[in-house]
RNA sequence: GUGGUUGUAGCUCAGCUGGUUAGAGCGCCGGAUUGUGGUUCCGGAGGUCGCCGGUUCGAAACCGGUCUUCCACCCCA
């Protein structure tokens, strides 16, 4: 009995108009980068796991994908000694009687072998691989350096809806200039591309964490910057009172929460929000530089005009990925149940890391699934994108045949893309297969058209057929 | 990781409180139509009812486990 195949969840198929859709996205997404001023760049799929391990802080560990150690690599499973093992099994509580090991315990059992012995992981994202591209080859690159990067990543995650185990980044980023320039660009670059994509109605956010620094720095909290903001995100859904009690819940004091007051007030228009907060931080340098570096980008972008994108400052926008220390921006499409779509942000010590000291960067991404989903919902896909054959010659025989060929040849070399239906079966059933693929023409050559030398072209869509030349056709289909 | 949800033909789904041979639409194959598709009509093929175990005279249906799907939280693209 042949078994059922499938897939691994998390993971998709892409049939050919899905492909035609996504190249769709991936094209004009490219053009744009190219346009203003990026270049490409690949990296390999796997890193080596000290590259990549705590860059994402501890819920980006667990997601990586580990790839499990092979030959000679397993030779210290096996070096265990017994009391190794003995100890490792008082610990995990494994009862010997019924064999039964908890979940828990195998989690840390994964934690032990697997974290520890995996010695490649799967990228997580393309901007720590970046960094690390650009310290190996800092010799052969010249500074600002701008690439762009359209590859897959992989996440163990548990997928739902805009969220994939597999799914492709489409990275920009600018490194070794620290110009506000730049900021303004990126979001031009959010702008054109979603606009160009039919996107009308969507909404960029941006943030500063030199605002969250100073926020943390007021309230002499460093430590609860995230919980913080968290909680204030949720203004709108639960309401003050809701975002106070949870906050009571998390263990905050009555005398914090108070001092966070002024902070429920940050609502309305981005410059209402600014004043409000610009207030707050008053005795914070490093928050009022943040708040000085936003006013700029935003000017900027004001002056150079937006097609489509509302700009907005939304302080709840801290972004999980920590090594962000300026800018933050995200984008939500609107009227479209999905997390954002693109984000992106400044870090200032990327390479540093890796042993490249002062040199920032800045860098977005758009998350070209969740478009795609986006396009698909609000019915946004252009209707020729799916470009399937041009003509395709109908088979009488193999006298017809062998002519056939040769046209084909000729449509091919003025780059129509052509074939013949491989047996002369029923007429009926080669029309058939050709509606069902969406060819845009058929040609019909037999017996009569052969001997006149000419050819029956019909149109699939109108169902208008005529009698032409070759070249009367290659100049029809070429213009 | 937490909570919920789903699984019956290639696809979308019916299948009443357990009862004999498991259904529909779409799709597929063949014919009506030997050089004309997307419409129509006729005929046909196709299912260990996710998997393992249990309850029962009897299970697609009930129970347990497991995998899977989708969703929310968390996090994020």
């Amino acid at each position: 009995m042949a078994q059922k195949p499938s897939i691994p969840k998390g993971t998709r198929d892409f049939l050919p108009d899905e492909v035609a859709k996504r190249n769709y996205i991936f094209d004009t997404i490219k053009a744009s980068f190219r346009k203003y001023g990026f270049e490409p760049i690949e990296t390999p799929s796997f890193e080596l796991t000290s590259t990549l391990l705590g860059k994402y802080g501890e819920e980006g560990d667990q997601l990586m994908f580990k790839i499990f150690p092979r030959g000679n690599k397993l030779r210290p499973l096996l070096n265990a000694t017994e009391t190794t093992i003995d100890i490792i099994s008082k610990e995990l509580n494994i009862d010997y009687n019924t064999n039964k090991i908890s979940d828990k315990a195998l989690d840390k059992l994964t934690n032990v072998f697997v974290n520890r012995m995996a010695e490649e992981v799967l990228r997580y994202d393309l901007t720590v691989p970046f960094a690390r591209f650009v310290v190996q080859h800092q010799n052969d690159l010249s500074f600002p350096f701008k690439r762009y990067q359209i590859q897959p990543v992989w996440r163990a995650d548990r997928p739902q809806k805009g969220r994939y185990r597999e799914f492709y980044q489409c990275d920009a980023d600018v490194v070794g200039s620290d110009s506000l320039i730049y900021e303004v660009d990126f979001i031009l670059l959010f702008d054109e591309v979603l606009s160009n994509l039919g996107l009308k109605d969507f909404t960029i956010k941006i943030n500063n964490r030199k605002i969250l620094a100073g926020i943390s720095e007021v309230l002499n909290a460093s430590d609860k910057i995230i919980d913080i903001t968290v909680s204030l995100d949720k203004i709108d859904k639960i309401g003050v009172v809701g975002v106070k009690n949870e906050l009571t819940k998390s263990g905050f004091s009555d005398s914090f929460i108070k001092k966070l007051e002024p902070l429920f007030d940050l609502r309305g228009s981005t410059k209402r929000k600014l004043k409000v907060i610009t207030e707050y931080l008053a005795n914070s340098n490093i928050g009022l530089e943040g708040v000085k570096e936003l006013l700029k980008v935003i000017k900027m972008v004001q002056n150079l005009g937006l097609k489509n994108a509302k700009l907005e400052f939304d302080v709840t926008l801290a972004r999980g990925l920590n090594y962000y220390t300026g800018a933050i921006f995200e984008v939500k499409a609107n009227g479209v149940k999905m997390g954002s779509i693109c984000g992106g942000g400044r870090y200032d010590d990327l390479t540093g890391v890796f042993g490249m000291k002062d040199m920032s960067g800045v860098g977005i991404s758009f998350g070209a699934d969740r478009i795609y989903d986006v396009l698909n919902e609000l019915n946004l896909f252009p209707k020729n994108v799916d470009a399937s054959l041009d003509v395709l010659f109908i088979n009488f025989g193999e006298k017809e045949q062998d002519a056939c060929l040769k046209f084909i040849k000729d449509l091919r070399a003025n780059n129509i893309s052509s074939e013949i239906y491989p047996s002369p079966v029923k007429v009926q059933k080669q029309m058939k297969y050709a509606n069902d693929r969406g060819v845009k023409y058929i040609a019909l050559v037999g017996e009569q058209e052969l001997e006149q030398g000419v050819i029956e072209l019909k149109n699939m869509q109108s169902g208008e057929q005529q009698t032409m030349s070759l070249e009367e056709i290659i100049t029809h289909l070429t213009h």
